[in-house]
RNA sequence: CGGGACGUAGCGCAGCUUGGUAGCGCGCAUCGUUCGGGACGAUGAGGUCGCCGGUUCAAAUCCGGCCGUCCCGACCA
C-alpha cells in the first residue's frame, strides 16, 4: 500500500480525557469511529488488526481440533423462552418485531443456537465435538464505555463443546485454558486465570482471563504467594477471629437517637465498634424481600448474593418496603425477633456473641445479641474481600487489582442439554445428556486490551504478529528522484518476500510522516533518504526498542526478515 | 434505573447571561517559499447553530417537549 493513497486519517490534537489510552489511539486515530454510544465502525487500519487477532484465535482454536461453523445473528424467541434465559439476559438482550409481527432476538450469545444444532446428535459415538464461530454480538449494555473495551456490537469468538461425560468435558476445558493462555501471550498480554462467577451463562464452573489495567471493570483479588486469585465476585479470605466477651449475653434496647450508621454508632456512647455491629440489608431478590447481614465493617457482594439465592433481579430495598416490612427505617434495622421474612447472613457472623444491631425502632438500637440464639439465618459467604486479608489457601496478604476481563470459559453441564433435549445412546443404549462447555473470546476487546498493554507516550506499539504493517517505508524526500527509485524497489521487494509493507511516499515533512508511523505503531520504519543513500545505507528504526541503525542497501530485505523472525 | 453536563464547519471549541448579518484554532483547497522529527506566508472553500413547537418585528441566544452523546451513581441502612 501506498501511504498517499490510503485512508488512514490521523488525528492529533487529543481530547484531554481521562479515557483509556486504547479508546484514544483507537477512536481518535487511525483505527477506528464510533457511530452511536457502543457501537463502532473499523477503518482500514482497524479492520487489518482485527483479522489478524481472528486469525490467532482462529489458529488456536484450529489447533485443538475445533471445527468452525457460522450461526446466525438474528435468532426467534421462541428458542431463548425455553431456556429461560430471555429472563435472565432480559436487560442485554435486543430484539425487534419482524413485519410479520414476530420479536425477533439479536444474538447476545450462541449456547442456545450450537446446542440446536447439537441436538442432531444422537450417538455417543459422535462425540466429543469442538465446535466455534467467529460472529458478530448484541449486548444493550446500560453504559458502554472506555471505547472498545466495553461496546453494543462487537465480534466474539465463542466454541462449544459436547461431551458424553464431565471427564471429557474437563479435558476439553483443559485444552481450551492453554489455547486461550497462548492466544493472550501472542497479543502481548499477561493474564492471569481466576475463578469467577458464571452469572447468566447457566453453569458452574468458570475461569475468567484477566489482564491487569488500570481502566479494567473488574476486581480481581490475588495471591502473591501462592497464585490463587478470583474475581472479587467470588473471592474469599480468612479472617483474624474477633473474641467476643466471656458468658452469655442479654438482650438490652438502647436509645440511639440521631443514629444511622454503622460509622454513627462506633464513636456513639455505648456503640460498639463496627466489627461488633451486626448490619442489615433489606434486599428484594426477584420481588421477595431478605434480609441480609453482614459484620458492620464489611460490605455486601452483590453477585455473591445472585449466586447463592439463584435470584436474577436482585436490588436494595426502597424505603418505603423496608418500612412496611421491619416498622422502622433504614438505620435502625436488625433481624432480631424477625420471622416470616428470609435471612441470609454472612459466614463471618457465625457464632458471634455480645453483638450490637438495629432494634427495628427508629433512634433505638439493641446490644447482646446472640447470633445463633437471637437471629434463625442461612448461612452464606456474602461478603466482599478486601485487600490485606489473609489468601485462603496460603494465609499469605491477598492483594485487590483492577483487570480487563478478555475472555471467559464456562463449563456449562447438562443445563442446556435438559433445555433442549440434547442427547444421545450411550454404548448400553441409554438416553444420557449431553454435558457441555463454552468458551469466550472478545475480538475487539482484545484489540484494546493489548494496546492498552503495548504503548507508550508516542502511541501504539503493536506486537509484530498483529501490527496492521510489519514495516514501514518512510521516504524522506519522495521528490528526490534517487530516493523514489530506491524506495520502490525496496517496497517491490519486500512485497514479494510475503512482507506486510506500507510506503510512506506523502509529500509530507518527514517529522509528521515519523510521528504518524510512531502513533500508528508499525513495529521497523526504514527510512530513505538522501543521507544514507550517499553512503549507500537506509536506516532502521525498532518501534518497541526504539533502537536505530543502518543497514547497507543490499542487506536490507535480509535484516528486516531477521527482525520479523526474532518477533 | 437515579443524578449531572453537553449538542454551533471534518475535529476541538467560543458566542447564549443582556435576542439584531456566524466566530476562533486545527484540518481541507490553490499558489509560493521551505522540508532528515509535528514549517511559514498569501488567497479560498466549508455551518438547516441536534430536532419539533412556542414567545417576539426579529431566536444559536428566551421557554417547553423530544432526540442524541458523555460523566457519576446504581454496595456501606
Amino acid at each position: 500500500m501506498r501511504w498517499s493513497e490510503a485512508f488512514i486519517p490521523t488525528l492529533r490534537d487529543d481530547p484531554a480525557d481521562a479515557e483509556a489510552i486504547s479508546h484514544k489511539l483507537l477512536v481518535r486515530g487511525a483505527y477506528v469511529r464510533q457511530l452511536m454510544s457502543g457501537v463502532y465502525s473499523m477503518l482500514p487500519l482497524g479492520q487489518r488488526v482485527r483479522a489478524k487477532v481472528m486469525a490467532i484465535i482462529k489458529e488456536e482454536i484450529d489447533g485443538i481440533g475445533g471445527q468452525e461453523f457460522l450461526l446466525p445473528q438474528l435468532h426467534p424467541l421462541s428458542i431463548w423462552e425455553r431456556t429461560g434465559r430471555i429472563d435472565t439476559m432480559r436487560d442485554v438482550i435486543m430484539s425487534f418485531e419482524d413485519n410479520k409481527g414476530g420479536t425477533v432476538v439479536l444474538g447476545p450469545t450462541h449456547e442456545e443456537i450450537f446446542a440446536t444444532a447439537a441436538a442432531e446428535l444422537t450417538s455417543y459415538k459422535q462425540l466429543p465435538q469442538l465446535w466455534y464461530h467467529i460472529q458478530t454480538k448484541f449486548r444493550d449494555e446500560a453504559r458502554p464505555k472506555s471505547g472498545l473495551l466495553r461496546v453494543r456490537e462487537f465480534t466474539m469468538k465463542d466454541s462449544y463443546t459436547f461431551d458424553t461425560d464431565f471427564a471429557g468435558l474437563d479435558e476439553q476445558f483443559g485444552r481450551h485454558f492453554a489455547a486461550y493462555m497462548r492466544i493472550f501471550d501472542r497479543l502481548g498480554m499477561e493474564v492471569v486465570a481466576v475463578k469467577a462467577s458464571s452469572g447468566a451463562m447457566g453453569g458452574k464452573d468458570s475461569v475468567e482471563f484477566m489482564a491487569p489495567s488500570d481502566v479494567g471493570e473488574d476486581d480481581v483479588a490475588a495471591c502473591a504467594s501462592c497464585g490463587y486469585a478470583a474475581n472479587l465476585e467470588t473471592a474469599e479470605s480468612t479472617l483474624e477471629a474477633i473474641a467476643d466477651p466471656e458468658g452469655d449475653a442479654e438482650i438490652e434496647r438502647f436509645a440511639t437517637p440521631g443514629v444511622r450508621t454503622i460509622e454513627d454508632l462506633t464513636t456513639f456512647p455505648g456503640g460498639a465498634a463496627a466489627d461488633r455491629q451486626i448490619k442489615t440489608l433489606v434486599y428484594s431478590l426477584d420481588g421477595e424481600l431478605a434480609l441480609v447481614l453482614l459484620r458492620g465493617d464489611h460490605v455486601l457482594q452483590d453477585q455473591k448474593l445472585m449466586d447463592a439465592t439463584g435470584a436474577i433481579e436482585v436490588r436494595p430495598a426502597h424505603g418505603e418496603e423496608i418500612s412496611e416490612l421491619l416498622g422502622a427505617d433504614a438505620g435502625s434495622l436488625g433481624a432480631v425477633g424477625v420471622s416470616d421474612v428470609r435471612i441470609l447472613a454472612d459466614e463471618a457472623l457465625r457464632d458471634r456473641h455480645h453483638m450490637t444491631t438495629g432494634a427495628n425502632q427508629n433512634d433505638m438500637h439493641i446490644r447482646g445479641v446472640d447470633v445463633t440464639r437471637d437471629i434463625a439465618a442461612e448461612w452464606i459467604d456474602l461478603r466482599t474481600v478486601e485487600a490485606g486479608e489473609a489468601c485462603v489457601v496460603c494465609g499469605e496478604e491477598l492483594h485487590v487489582y483492577t483487570a480487563i476481563e478478555v475472555g471467559h470459559i464456562f463449563k456449562l453441564g447438562t443445563f442446556y442439554a435438559d433445555k433442549l433435549d440434547m442427547t444421545v445412546l450411550d454404548e448400553n443404549g441409554k438416553t444420557i445428556p449431553i454435558v457441555m462447555g463454552s468458551y469466550g473470546i472478545g475480538v475487539e476487546r482484545n484489540m484494546a486490551a493489548s494496546i492498552e498493554a503495548n504503548h507508550d507516550d508516542k502511541g501504539i506499539v503493536w506486537p509484530i504478529e498483529i501490527a496492521p504493517y510489519h514495516v514501514v517505508i518512510t521516504v524522506v524526500r519522495p521528490d528526490d528522484e534517487r530516493s523514489a527509485e530506491v524506495s520502490a524497489a525496496l517496497y517491490e521487494e519486500l512485497q514479494a518476500a510475503g512482507i506486510e509493507v506500507i510506503l510512506d511516499d506523502r509529500k509530507e515533512r518527514p517529522g509528521v510522516k515519523f510521528t504518524d508511523a510512531e502513533l500508528i505503531g508499525i513495529p521497523l520504519r526504514i527510512t530513505v533518504g538522501p543521507r544514507g543513500l550517499d553512503n549507500g545505507v537506509l536506516e532502521f528504526a525498532e518501534r518497541r526498542s526504539g533502537e536505530n541503525y543502518e543497514v547497507p542497501m543490499t542487506d536490507a530485505p535480509d535484516r528486516v526478515q531477521a527482525f520479523l523472525d526474532q518477533g
